[in-house]
DNA sequence: TTTTTCAAGTAACAAATGTTACAAACACAC
DNA sequence: GTGTGTTTGTAACATTTGTTACTTGAAAAA
């Protein structure tokens, strides 16, 4: 666990406070699709990214999903944070995009160290800033772009946080990521495929010029 | 000035921290449409509304704009305070929705307070945590809903925060608040009035039952 | 190998939204 | 009053997205 924490944040963190995380911080290794947070759960610690990468999706009454953005290691969830500073429920789910490693600390400490570690409070409001920038970022495309638009972009933001530009998926998943249905994304992947952005395999899908 | 802060802050901020904004806060009276803060400009001080309300706004690089929702009095721009710790640009735009009575706080004095008054960083806070959950909502909007059920939740919300029933503007003006046509918004109004939920006329909309 | 199951392709159609063009209604200035 | 500009209504059509139904093809299981 220390040398993931060295590798990710020890450029960010001082000694004093990377030691601190590696004492306090519990470890986790979770698998692809584990559910590191769901919607409605009481936030009890903020999670930190040491590899592998979280996809953060949101969901409506009537169950109808919708991907908001990815999140990578070296990262940490700060919609997380906004939840458990407002002590209320999480309003979003976190889930795991690959077989991910992360640290999760209790909110109590994440408090704590706001004061006493300068680089700590700014990891905080770093993160805070990124992810509400990612926010806007998921609104522009949801109300600006078109959905092939939408569909090319979303396979290029996965296959950098998986860093590999062979995406193992199918149309049925990448639907439901894009509240579409799954013909819809058959469709314009041919079309992708057509203006060679794309090459289609079964259960997979290669990005060209990625 | 100081009976607008009493009257909308008094029950939230003690008496020395009222007396601090009376002081050192610049109190701004903006028409309706102006700008208060917009795209790319760098933020020097964030506004807490004494009566009115603003829009804030969203536009892309082609100057398609969204609205993203209301500010109402008694409430700050959070999107502000993110900019400002985070000491970039605005990624958004905030319109004076009706005649609007603010007070600007330098951001040196709001960084200052969060550690003089508590009561201070919980409203700096809770607005953060309110902008996310507006945030998330515009997503739900755009991203869940049909055109038609978001022109009449924007007409409702447009009625609340000016607190009238009766909302005065043009179908071309709601047309670019949701980046769609004036056809459009034509033609779901005069289904609305059809379904009688609201009353046309020229330059005004009454909604019936708000 | 044969069978079965799941992913992907495709056609045909429906619904929602966007576009163009023009007419009618109204408000305001003259 | 008349003319002028703006707002709204509406038709006709194009495009995008969603839906249903069925076929094809590939991999996994038997």
């Amino acid at each position: 666990m220390l040398e993931g924490l060295q590798r990710n944040y020890g450029y960010l963190f001082e000694d004093d406070l990377l030691k601190e995380i590696s004492e306090i911080g519990t470890y986790k290794k979770v698998p692809e699709g584990f559910i590191v947070i769901d919607i409605g759960e009481q936030i009890k610690s903020i999670p930190l990214i040491l590899s592998g990468a979280i996809k953060v999706m949101r969901e409506d009454e009537e169950g109808n999903d919708l991907i908001l953005y990815f999140v990578e290691q070296g990262d940490t969830c700060a919609m997380t944070i906004t939840c458990c500073m407002g002590e209320t429920k999480s309003e979003i789910r976190a889930v795991a995009e690959t077989d991910t490693r992360i640290i999760m600390i209790p909110i109590q400490k994440m408090q704590e160290w706001m004061h006493k570690y300068k680089s700590w409070q700014s990891f905080i409001l770093q993160s805070y800033h990124e992810r509400m920038k990612e926010l806007l970022e998921a609104i522009d495309t949801v109300a600006f772009l078109k959905m092939d638009e939408r569909l090319y972009k979303y396979l290029r933001d996965k296959a950098m946080v998986n860093r590999d530009d062979l995406i193992k998926t199918t149309h049925q998943e990448i639907a439901q990521d894009l509240h579409t249905s799954r013909v819809v994304v058959s469709r314009l992947l041919k079309k992708l495929e057509n203006e060679n952005k794309i090459k289609l395999h079964r259960n997979s899908i290669k990005i060209i010029d990625l």
